[in-house]
DNA sequence: TAGTCCCG
DNA sequence: ACAA
Protein backbone atom coordinates (compact mmCIF):
# COMPACT_ATOMS: atom_id res chain seq x y z
CA UNK A 1 0.00 0.00 0.00
CA UNK A 2 0.88 3.47 -0.74
CA UNK A 3 -0.22 6.85 0.32
CA UNK A 4 -0.92 9.25 -2.36
CA UNK A 5 -1.84 11.70 -0.38
CA UNK A 6 -3.51 12.42 3.27
CA UNK A 7 -6.76 9.92 3.07
CA UNK A 8 -5.66 8.06 -0.10
CA UNK A 9 -4.56 4.72 -0.13
CA UNK A 10 -3.92 2.82 -3.17
CA UNK A 11 -2.99 -0.67 -3.55
CA UNK A 12 -1.34 -1.66 -7.02
CA UNK A 13 -2.07 -5.09 -8.16
CA UNK A 14 -4.25 -5.69 -4.49
CA UNK A 15 -5.80 -8.98 -6.33
CA UNK A 16 -4.03 -11.19 -8.43
CA UNK A 17 -4.95 -12.74 -11.88
CA UNK A 18 -6.78 -15.50 -10.23
CA UNK A 19 -8.51 -13.59 -8.10
CA UNK A 20 -9.47 -11.10 -10.65
CA UNK A 21 -11.25 -14.04 -12.91
CA UNK A 22 -12.91 -14.71 -9.76
CA UNK A 23 -14.02 -11.55 -8.99
CA UNK A 24 -15.16 -11.21 -13.45
CA UNK A 25 -16.99 -14.10 -12.89
CA UNK A 26 -19.11 -13.06 -9.70
CA UNK A 27 -19.77 -9.97 -11.39
CA UNK A 28 -20.94 -11.79 -14.76
CA UNK A 29 -23.69 -13.56 -12.38
CA UNK A 30 -24.86 -10.05 -11.07
CA UNK A 31 -25.04 -8.53 -14.36
CA UNK A 32 -27.28 -12.04 -15.21
CA UNK A 33 -29.76 -11.30 -12.76
CA UNK A 34 -29.02 -7.03 -12.61
CA UNK A 35 -28.81 -6.05 -16.16
CA UNK A 36 -26.57 -3.13 -17.16
CA UNK A 37 -28.25 0.51 -18.20
CA UNK A 38 -27.47 3.30 -19.75
CA UNK A 39 -28.09 5.58 -16.78
CA UNK A 40 -28.75 9.46 -18.09
CA UNK A 41 -27.86 12.98 -16.38
CA UNK A 42 -30.23 14.66 -14.40
CA UNK A 43 -32.67 17.36 -16.35
CA UNK A 44 -30.71 17.22 -19.71
CA UNK A 45 -30.88 13.53 -19.79
CA UNK A 46 -27.88 13.15 -21.33
CA UNK A 47 -26.61 9.48 -21.57
CA UNK A 48 -23.57 8.86 -19.26
CA UNK A 49 -20.51 6.91 -21.56
CA UNK A 50 -20.87 3.65 -19.11
CA UNK A 51 -22.84 1.17 -18.84
CA UNK A 52 -24.09 0.26 -15.38
CA UNK A 53 -25.45 -2.38 -12.45
CA UNK A 54 -25.16 -2.53 -8.52
CA UNK A 55 -25.25 -4.97 -6.39
CA UNK A 56 -25.76 -5.08 -2.22
CA UNK A 57 -29.03 -3.89 -0.55
CA UNK A 58 -28.62 -0.23 -2.35
CA UNK A 59 -27.52 0.70 -5.71
CA UNK A 60 -26.84 4.21 -7.09
CA UNK A 61 -29.19 5.24 -10.31
CA UNK A 62 -29.95 8.36 -12.22
CA UNK A 63 -32.17 9.84 -14.64
CA UNK A 64 -33.92 12.67 -15.96
CA UNK A 65 -36.73 12.95 -13.57
CA UNK A 66 -35.86 11.79 -10.59
CA UNK A 67 -31.82 12.39 -10.54
CA UNK A 68 -28.82 10.63 -8.48
CA UNK A 69 -30.18 8.36 -5.72
CA UNK A 70 -29.44 5.22 -4.35
CA UNK A 71 -32.53 2.94 -4.64
CA UNK A 72 -32.79 -1.00 -3.59
CA UNK A 73 -34.05 -1.90 -6.82
CA UNK A 74 -32.42 -2.58 -10.02
CA UNK A 75 -34.63 0.36 -12.58
CA UNK A 76 -35.97 -1.61 -15.26
CA UNK A 77 -36.44 -5.08 -13.89
CA UNK A 78 -37.75 -3.95 -10.49
CA UNK A 79 -35.84 -6.63 -8.82
CA UNK A 80 -33.46 -6.17 -5.91
CA UNK A 81 -30.14 -5.86 -6.26
CA UNK A 82 -27.86 -9.30 -5.66
CA UNK A 83 -26.37 -9.56 -2.76
CA UNK A 84 -22.47 -7.95 -2.57
CA UNK A 85 -20.13 -11.30 -3.31
CA UNK A 86 -17.99 -12.38 -0.36
CA UNK A 87 -14.57 -11.26 -1.92
CA UNK A 88 -15.79 -7.89 -2.22
CA UNK A 89 -17.07 -7.50 1.41
CA UNK A 90 -13.54 -9.13 2.27
CA UNK A 91 -11.56 -6.20 0.60
CA UNK A 92 -13.84 -3.59 2.54
CA UNK A 93 -13.18 -5.91 5.74
CA UNK A 94 -9.30 -5.39 4.41
CA UNK A 95 -8.89 -1.77 3.35
CA UNK A 96 -11.88 0.62 4.33
CA UNK A 97 -11.15 1.06 7.85
CA UNK A 98 -15.04 1.13 8.98
CA UNK A 99 -16.88 -1.16 10.99
CA UNK A 100 -19.80 -1.28 9.41
CA UNK A 101 -20.27 -3.33 6.10
CA UNK A 102 -21.14 -1.04 2.28
CA UNK A 103 -24.49 -1.47 1.19
CA UNK A 104 -23.57 -0.34 -2.31
CA UNK A 105 -21.55 -1.52 -4.66
CA UNK A 106 -21.56 0.16 -8.15
CA UNK A 107 -20.64 -1.74 -11.04
CA UNK A 108 -20.08 0.51 -14.29
CA UNK A 109 -18.58 -0.85 -17.71
CA UNK A 110 -16.53 1.27 -19.40
CA UNK A 111 -15.97 0.56 -22.98
CA UNK A 112 -12.91 1.85 -25.51
CA UNK A 113 -14.09 5.23 -25.86
CA UNK A 114 -16.04 5.69 -22.74
CA UNK A 115 -14.72 8.33 -20.28
CA UNK A 116 -16.22 9.81 -16.91
CA UNK A 117 -15.97 13.56 -16.16
CA UNK A 118 -14.76 14.56 -12.85
CA UNK A 119 -17.19 15.15 -10.20
CA UNK A 120 -17.70 14.12 -6.30
CA UNK A 121 -19.09 10.89 -4.47
CA UNK A 122 -21.74 12.57 -2.34
CA UNK A 123 -24.99 11.06 -2.40
CA UNK A 124 -24.27 9.03 0.59
CA UNK A 125 -25.24 10.48 4.13
CA UNK A 126 -22.11 8.35 5.65
CA UNK A 127 -19.41 10.28 4.39
CA UNK A 128 -17.00 9.39 7.49
CA UNK A 129 -17.11 5.59 5.16
CA UNK A 130 -14.49 5.80 2.68
CA UNK A 131 -15.30 4.74 -0.88
CA UNK A 132 -13.21 1.71 -2.15
CA UNK A 133 -12.54 1.16 -5.95
CA UNK A 134 -11.17 -1.70 -7.76
CA UNK A 135 -10.33 -1.70 -11.33
CA UNK A 136 -10.93 -4.82 -13.48
CA UNK A 137 -9.76 -5.58 -17.23
CA UNK A 138 -8.24 -2.40 -19.89
CA UNK A 139 -6.18 0.07 -18.04
CA UNK A 140 -7.42 3.64 -17.51
CA UNK A 141 -6.18 7.12 -16.95
CA UNK A 142 -7.75 8.46 -13.87
CA UNK A 143 -7.56 11.42 -12.56
CA UNK A 144 -8.32 13.13 -8.82
CA UNK A 145 -8.38 16.64 -8.10
CA UNK A 146 -9.36 18.54 -4.73
CA UNK A 147 -12.69 19.12 -3.06
CA UNK A 148 -13.57 22.07 -4.92
CA UNK A 149 -13.93 22.20 -8.89
CA UNK A 150 -11.08 23.95 -10.97
CA UNK A 151 -8.26 23.33 -8.57
CA UNK A 152 -5.46 21.36 -9.99
CA UNK A 153 -5.57 17.74 -10.83
CA UNK A 154 -3.01 14.67 -11.13
CA UNK A 155 -3.50 12.03 -13.31
CA UNK A 156 -2.57 8.36 -12.75
CA UNK A 157 -2.85 5.00 -14.60
CA UNK A 158 -4.43 2.36 -13.18
CA UNK A 159 -4.49 -1.56 -13.91
CA UNK A 160 -6.56 -4.70 -13.70
CA UNK A 161 -6.50 -5.92 -10.36
CA UNK A 162 -5.45 -1.92 -8.07
CA UNK A 163 -7.49 -1.41 -5.27
CA UNK A 164 -8.04 2.63 -4.52
CA UNK A 165 -9.30 4.00 -1.34
CA UNK A 166 -10.75 7.47 -1.10
CA UNK A 167 -11.68 8.37 2.40
CA UNK A 168 -11.02 10.90 5.72
CA UNK A 169 -10.39 14.84 3.97
CA UNK A 170 -9.83 12.92 0.66
CA UNK A 171 -13.30 11.54 0.12
CA UNK A 172 -14.97 14.34 -1.45
CA UNK A 173 -12.12 14.79 -4.07
CA UNK A 174 -13.41 15.55 -7.55
CA UNK A 175 -12.23 12.35 -9.59
CA UNK A 176 -12.74 11.06 -13.30
CA UNK A 177 -11.55 8.96 -15.91
CA UNK A 178 -10.20 10.45 -18.70
CA UNK A 179 -9.29 7.56 -21.30
CA UNK A 180 -9.11 3.98 -21.11
CA UNK A 181 -6.21 1.79 -22.80
CA UNK A 182 -7.82 0.05 -25.31
CA UNK A 183 -6.74 -4.12 -25.52
CA UNK A 184 -4.25 -3.32 -22.14
CA UNK A 185 -5.84 -6.22 -20.73
CA UNK A 186 -6.47 -9.73 -21.48
CA UNK A 187 -8.67 -10.40 -18.76
CA UNK A 188 -11.98 -9.33 -20.28
CA UNK A 189 -12.26 -11.16 -23.15
CA UNK A 190 -14.42 -8.77 -25.41
CA UNK A 191 -12.18 -5.45 -23.98
CA UNK A 192 -13.35 -2.48 -21.95
CA UNK A 193 -12.62 -1.99 -18.02
CA UNK A 194 -15.29 -2.61 -15.48
CA UNK A 195 -14.74 -0.28 -12.25
CA UNK A 196 -16.34 -1.62 -8.77
CA UNK A 197 -17.05 1.04 -6.58
CA UNK A 198 -17.86 -0.05 -2.77
CA UNK A 199 -19.98 2.73 -0.37
CA UNK A 200 -21.54 3.04 2.70
CA UNK A 201 -24.58 5.13 1.94
CA UNK A 202 -26.43 5.90 5.57
CA UNK A 203 -25.14 6.34 8.53
CA UNK A 204 -23.48 3.36 10.39
CA UNK A 205 -24.34 4.89 13.97
CA UNK A 206 -27.77 4.63 15.77
C1' DT B 1 -21.22 19.86 -13.60
C1' DA B 2 -21.07 11.19 -13.30
C1' DG B 3 -21.57 15.65 -20.16
C1' DT B 4 -20.09 18.63 -23.97
C1' DC B 5 -18.05 22.33 -26.41
C1' DC B 6 -14.59 25.61 -27.28
C1' DC B 7 -10.47 27.96 -26.71
C1' DG B 8 -5.38 28.78 -25.79
C1' DA C 1 -18.33 28.06 -19.34
C1' DC C 2 -22.45 26.22 -19.98
C1' DA C 3 -28.14 26.87 -18.59
C1' DA C 4 -31.96 24.44 -15.95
Amino acid sequence: MSTLAEGISYYPDHFDRPAQEALVDAIRDVVRVAPLFVPVMPRTGKPMHVRMSNCGQLGWVTDKDNGYRYQPTHPQTGRAWPPIPPALLQLWDDVAGFDAPPEACLINFYGDSAKMGLHQDRDEQEFAAPVVSVSLGDDCLFRIGGTERGGPTQSMRLRSGDVIVLGGPSRLRYHGVDRIYPASSTLLKDGGRINLTLRRVSNASI
